[in-house]
DNA sequence: GGAACGATTGTGACCGGTCACATGACGCCC
DNA sequence: GGGCGTCATGTGACCGGTCACAATCGTTCC
């Protein structure tokens, strides 16, 4: 079943005559080199005989204005990398796409470079920054968040992170969602159900050191101390998906006092899911489950999954907006479009 | 609910003051500028008391060097933009973190530009060829296929394609999975469990024009009619998401009939799983029903999902290879990767 | 008729690197 | 001790654009 395959480049020997400058378009339109450069921005004062033959020479020469060349010479460089541990996780992807959107909207290039632990972050920054541009942050986890801590200060950079940045050092511009309060609120509606209490199942987080708790998990445990009831002990913490989920929910579904579980996102929550399925524990008749994000299989899981919707594409458009208001003078920033949290309540719970 | 925010930059008023170049550097060390650049190139000719003056005074001028005017000057850009319609679906997702790996491995920086049917496609290519260094193209749909086409013959560029190139045109470098093997296989399998036909729910493809069939479909069709099976009228082929498989599902759910159904991802399958659930119509002992590209929820299911499973990111390293080749005149490519194609056997079959 | 002005066009420096080549110092050999 | 090769370094052009400024021309105005 491999019959896959690939073509090769056809190599037809010719070889790949330089592109042409605007020299050489003065040159074939008998103007100078700057009357080209005025004809391709649009200067008004050149003479419309004197254009129409410039165009003419352009088109017969297929000339393109070299990039490189403007964004050395103008300083100008209409472009942005996005620095991020994922990009298929969907919070991680969905931020992407808002930025990318964004970007793509106000004429940036934008360009994306995967952190890995391996790597050393300080080389990847200053080969970002070399790049030119400004730098955007996904800082949903450790590594992101660290990547966030080490830019220079001079260059300019925005995130999109997972906490209100604190401390002494200035703060990085960035924007974030009260994960906090959405998980307080979503524990909240499962305590009113009539739980006697809520278990937890964690995401990975960026805060903190060691064992230190992320937002969702802090939201969560606070309901429950409102509630005057003692929080379990969280679960999880080192993966994303539902595997992770699942290993955990297994446990979960063993213990008969469990009948509530937040679940850090909806990958975990599959899992869990799925592991209370194999126990025979019904949801929501047995177990209330309840994720996290709203990704885009949520809604037809069978029980289908309540969860916390998150508006990470209006995330990602506002943390550009915040770094494209250090890239131009006068840009004026428009008002922040996040749409904020929003508790969606299906069958699960 | 919106108790989210975002920090401002700290306009603390130092203006940016510009980048050291490595005139500066040479300024500061006693030097010429060409030997601050033989020590950032580590050539071999320079006096190590001369590299230890210069290193100095690079690092407390904090000098790092401008990629751009490295790539006018050098004619080296190290660069690839991706063109795709999409980033967050699993097979494009799967199929950029394939590329971006493969890229970054080779020292290459990766832009991401989304084609959108909306923009000038013409206009798009050139500002992404202008922007230097190659193209990659994700060619899974009609917008990154015709993408794929209007690229300028000199242009390096490899693509990932749903359907081998043909016609008179020399092709374009690309690679691709044996789609329309795997889905006769997947078809045959259905077939051989005792079902007198398979429905299919079909994904949008890119190849032909109008109603014409992917190459899902076409392995769908030749199991069948190899069979002696009248196949059925397809389903689907507007969306490849979970809703229109839902909608799709809820018709073939109404037909007593309809005992088997193969669907052109998983997504669309988590849909008519769904569709099906509210039918009342169990899985597998009423409905059989096959995925494909086996995307990370598709195991977790309820019944978990027996899909197809492709190698996307292969796909992506292998394209990337493709390109590379083209780039570096001395560059040899390495094997393919890609692991083929697989079908998975879970519960829902 | 000439000064003033705007429109049109050209000239040369510059952005921050690389590249090709020149220069001077040194060691080695005959 | 002169010729030669190698090392270490410097000089100036160049990549392909932009920018600041100068030059030329035709109008208009007094």
């Amino acid at each position: 079943m491999d019959v896959t395959g690939h073509t090769r480049p056809a190599d037809h020997g010719q070889e790949p005559r330089k592109a042409a400058s605007i020299r050489d378009v003065a040159r074939a339109a008998g103007v100078s080199h700057q009357t080209v450069s005025r004809v391709i921005n649009a200067h008004p004062n050149v003479r419309d005989e004197t254009r129409t033959r410039v165009e003419a020479a352009i088109e017969t020469l297929g000339f393109r204005r070299n990039a490189t060349a403007f964004a050395l010479a103008s300083g100008v460089t209409r472009s942005v990398t996005v620095l991020t541990a994922n990009t298929t996780l969907y919070g991680y992807a969905a931020t992407l796409q808002g930025l990318e959107e964004a970007a793509r909207a106000a004429g940036y290039s934008l360009g994306v470079r995967v952190l890995t632990p391996e790597d050393d972050l300080d080389r990847t920054i200053s080969s970002a920054v070399a790049g030119g541009g400004g730098l955007m942050v996904i800082g949903f986890d450790r590594l992101g968040a660290s990547a966030l801590r080490r830019i220079p200060a001079d260059v300019p950079c925005a995130a999109v992170v997972e906490a209100p940045p604190h401390g002494r050092r200035p703060p990085r511009p960035a924007v974030w969602a009260d994960d906090r309060e959405a998980a307080r609120a979503a524990t909240a509606h499962l305590l009113r159900l009539g739980h006697r209490t809520v278990h937890y199942v964690a995401i990975p987080t960026s805060v903190g050191t060691g064992r230190s708790e992320g937002l969702r998990a802090q939201g969560w445990r606070a309901a429950l101390e409102e509630a005057g009831v003692t929080p379990p002990e969280p679960r999880g913490g080192n993966g994303w998906d539902a595997q992770t989920g699942y290993d955990e929910g297994e446990r979960l579904a063993g213990d008969p006092e469990v009948t509530a579980i937040l679940c850090g996102n909806d990958d975990l929550a599959l899992g869990v899911l799925r592991a209370l399925h194999h126990a025979g524990r019904s949801v929501p008749g047995d177990v209330a489950v309840i994720g996290f994000d709203d990704a885009p299989h949520a809604g037809f899981l069978t029980p289908a999954l309540s969860t916390v919707r998150m508006d990470f594409q209006g995330l990602g458009r506002d943390a550009f907006a915040l770094l494209r208001g250090q890239l131009e003078s006068d840009y004026e920033a428009p008002a922040p479009t996040f749409a904020g949290t929003e508790l969606v309540l299906r069958e699960s719970s």
